[in-house]
DNA sequence: CTCTGTGCAAAGCGTTTGCAAACGA
DNA sequence: TCGTTTGCAAACGCTTTGCACAGAG
């Protein structure tokens, strides 16, 4: 159970349940899609609404709190702003699951010439997951 | 001026001049959004309807004929299937390029042990580019 | 006490669907 | 000719907005 609310603070958002629940569902769960999140509260907050989800997750994406990966013929998912890493998706069960893989030293190799500023890294692999096998 | 309609044959897609429009708009720009590419295409087509861009971007996506390309904070672009390759992203002016980058060593070698089959790629890096910085 | 966040309902907007006419093979 | 595609309009579903009340600081 990490402290959220000075984590709230730091990025300069009011503490709120519901802002405080969704950090913890996403802590636990890894990452979810909005309906997962909301189902996820809902059983917290009976009279929760989906505008505030979308209200909280759309300002803590802006915020660099959370991140949103966009998934190939899938719904987004968010999830808690950590070290870089990248995203299995299998095609057929629809998991998702994080794998450390730097590719950082490939980029900054490649980029040196290009003078662009990389920011962010989304890499997102496609394919069938060990158990879809 | 490839000959798309051979192409799109040995795709099982009938060959429309629409569809042929689609293809001749993505192999010139490279890649498009779904209105782009409907802006592009009405000066050929005055009387083009926005579903038929849909209706034929969904089936050639399935067919493997083009691909989407996710972008953060963005709207989608579809390209031509070609070589695997990256997508720089411009935070400022919204400028996509794509660049040659084979990162196919770096992830079968982390993928080895995972017994994860993959079929697809989704490279994207978020930054600022030559012009913008 | 003031300003922000929440929940609800309505509005908005991109995408999909159903259908009749046109077209490809 | 027969099945598919097109264009149009309506329907759909996810997301956003406006507002009154509740809650955080």
């Amino acid at each position: 159970m990490s402290n959220y609310t000075e984590k709230l603070r730091k990025h300069n958002l009011k503490v709120t349940p519901q802002r405080l629940a969704i950090c913890e569902a996403l802590h636990v769960n890894g990452h979810l899609s909005i309906d997962d999140l909301y189902n996820v509260m809902l059983k917290k907050f009976s009279s929760l609404s989906l505008a505030t989800i979308y209200k909280n997750v759309n300002l803590m994406v802006k915020s660099s709190f959370i991140k949103e990966i966009k998934i190939p013929n899938a719904k987004s998912i968010y999830e808690l702003i950590k070290d870089s890493h990248a995203h299995l998706v299998c095609e057929k069960c629809g998991s998702v699951e994080d794998i450390d893989i730097n590719i950082d030293f490939v980029i900054s190799d490649v980029l040196k010439n290009q003078n662009f500023k990389v920011n962010n890294i989304d890499l997102v692999l496609s394919g069938i997951c060990k158990k879809c096998q």
